[in-house]
DNA sequence: ATATTATAGTCCGATATGGGAATATGTCAA
DNA sequence: TTGACATATTCCCATATCGGACTATAATAT
């Protein structure tokens, strides 16, 4: 097996960074046509279409034929995914839990509970 | 140029499902030493541990000998970083923006001010 | 010193990129 | 119809996986 597709995720989608920026720019200016976001990139069309295209399969943003131009726009309902993964570990920054997990860590040892030690291969 | 690596991001780093549940798993017992990771994750040890060395890399874990045990941790700061990113677009959920979608959706038309249409090179 | 345990790292192979260039498709205009 | 414009898609290629099997390293026990 490989890694895995770009388009399986949104996880796997927001990993390049070019893809985030153009996510960033639809949502300061609501929607915008590829040619726009061509020119406010800096990018070939070739690659913004094609970035695009992956944001389109994973469902993060949506298409609207206008004319000879497609608007895309966000489709904020996909990005909620990472944030709603992310948030409960905010917690975890939030307070100064720094003593807290110290203590963690100490009690991990004898927390460590190794049911079947060395175990090369998962169970089935 | 071919994929970024895994170990450049904290985006990519989490791209990985299984990542992610060692994430989850460290969020809620604090730190865990690799072996129970293994037991508890089904996966072959080889596996465990280089996904662990992607998280190292990338800076969202920690780790601590204790004996010949490794003791990770999970170091919030860098999945701050994801949270910071995705946050901004919470408000494109939150309230219901449909209608304001629309609207920009519309206004993208004559928004969409093409300075140097048809531009297949980026500029300098 | 030697064996055993706990982890990390290496080697291999199949696969999915992402960029650039070129091309195809689709839409409107003359 | 022909042509220009806006986007998407295809080809080619260098590269970075991820998993499995095996090996290397480190720490502890005997």
């Amino acid at each position: 097996m490989a890694r895995a597709r770009t388009t399986s995720d949104v996880f796997n989608a927001i990993a390049e960074p070019r893809r985030r920026q153009i996510l960033e720019l639809l949502a300061v200016r609501g929607a915008l046509a590829v040619g726009t976001l061509v020119v406010l990139l800096g990018h070939p069309q070739s690659a913004v279409s094609k970035h695009l295209g992956v944001l389109r399969k994973v469902g993060v943003v949506a298409v609207v034929k206008q004319g000879k131009q497609r608007v895309y726009r966000i489709d904020a309902a996909h990005l909620k995914t990472v944030h709603d993964w992310v948030k409960p570990f905010e917690q975890l920054w939030d307070h100064h839990l720094a003593r807290i997990k110290a203590l963690a860590e100490r009690r991990a040892q004898e927390q460590t509970f190794v049911p079947n030690p060395q175990q090369q291969k998962g169970p089935s």
